[in-house]
DNA sequence: ATGAGAGCAGACAGACCTGTCTGTTCGGAA
DNA sequence: TTCCGAACAGACAGGTCTGTCTGCTCTCAT
């Protein structure tokens, strides 16, 4: 018998409430109370899926996890090149929606200082997997260093995210789109 | 008479210990009761000097803004282009030092969503008055479209900040010096 | 010397937050 | 039918947070 099923439909809502809420208000400011109302779930059935407000941030960013790489598997290219824009031009006007509020990663990690935390280990988990994503297809792509190349593009990603949070949410996008190629195509890494 | 000179000891000391919690704890998870014990400075003083908590984060925030420009304007350099590399040459510095926790500015943002709150607004003072900076060094430089390489300094910035604080911070630093060198020298700026 | 202002100490109210507990309802499996 | 687990409703405890208020002390300028 699955005592904790993930797939409970009162944790779904509760993990789905949470991350509407997390993302759009930030982890400190939305309490418990608020989540299990608006999930419509009793107290009792929250404490019974989650040990402690903790380990749904925990989740949160799991959830934040899933769905970005299933974005990105989504998106369809014909070779590692065109994969590697398509994932910035996806991220561009992803940042120019209304309701964007910046990278949840980054945002989380702000109210998580201590590196040793497991919140800031599932963040970490998710950037990891992104930059190998980056070297592979670099590899792919024939780039001659692609574990530096890779350090770039997640430098420009995480000032994509963080531009259209806090500027003309816009205007990056363009930038970006030249920054990537230029990478891609530009001169050979060296110095 | 001086009311509430700004000069105040007991201010001068609440505003030194916020500035340390804050950066390091983050915003909201640092009370003002915790605030004016580590000040040494009595409730109704605090209160006698700031109308809520959030003028406080205000301050912190300005402060930060002071205490930036003062470094920036500190580095000697010979020209625009070594002072560009030698700003963000700093940056790496700093980010790899033990108690770097990311910028202060971007955390901040990270837990005041709402882009019409004053804390929100000063810290856009501090964003305006380094893109500012950027423009002005480019044009100096004789840059073909400083606007535009602005926006992309920008987004490095912002890239260094959060990779020295989620990442290995000490990878960041060549990465980014290459960065700069063909952002100044390279490809002009056209698509 | 006296009075104003700056600061210290700490109690207090009221709100909110996390996490626990009691009791009830309901559906499905044995 | 009966019984168990999942979920609901909501009270409750204990802590924390912000902001107010009362008194007291000290310094300094008038």
């Amino acid at each position: 018998m699955p005592a904790n099923s993930p797939k409970s439909p009162a944790r779904s809502r509760v993990l789905d409430t949470a991350t509407r809420l997390f993302y759009a208000e930030g982890v400190h400011s939305v309490g418990i109370d608020r989540i299990i109302a608006e999930a419509g779930v009793a107290k009792a059935t929250f404490y019974h899926h989650f040990p402690a407000k903790d380990a749904l941030v925990k989740a949160y960013i799991e959830e934040q996890t899933r769905q970005q790489q299933a974005a990105i598997d989504e998106l369809t290219a014909d070779g590692p090149r065109e994969k590697l824009l398509a994932v910035f031009d996806r991220m561009g006007q992803i940042g120019a929606l209304a309701d964007f509020r910046g990278c949840p990663f980054i945002n989380a990690a702000a109210e998580y200082p201590d590196p040793a935390h497991p919140v800031r280990q599932a963040i970490e988990e998710y950037r990891s997997w992104f930059r190998t994503l980056m070297r592979d297809l670099l590899t792919d792509a024939g780039d001659p260093d692609p574990v530096r190349t890779a350090d770039l593009l997640m430098l420009i990603r995480d000032g994509l995210a963080v531009a259209c949070d806090l500027d003309d949410p816009t205007a990056p996008r363009p930038v970006v789109r030249d920054a990537v190629l230029r990478v891609l195509d530009g001169a050979p890494a060296g110095v």
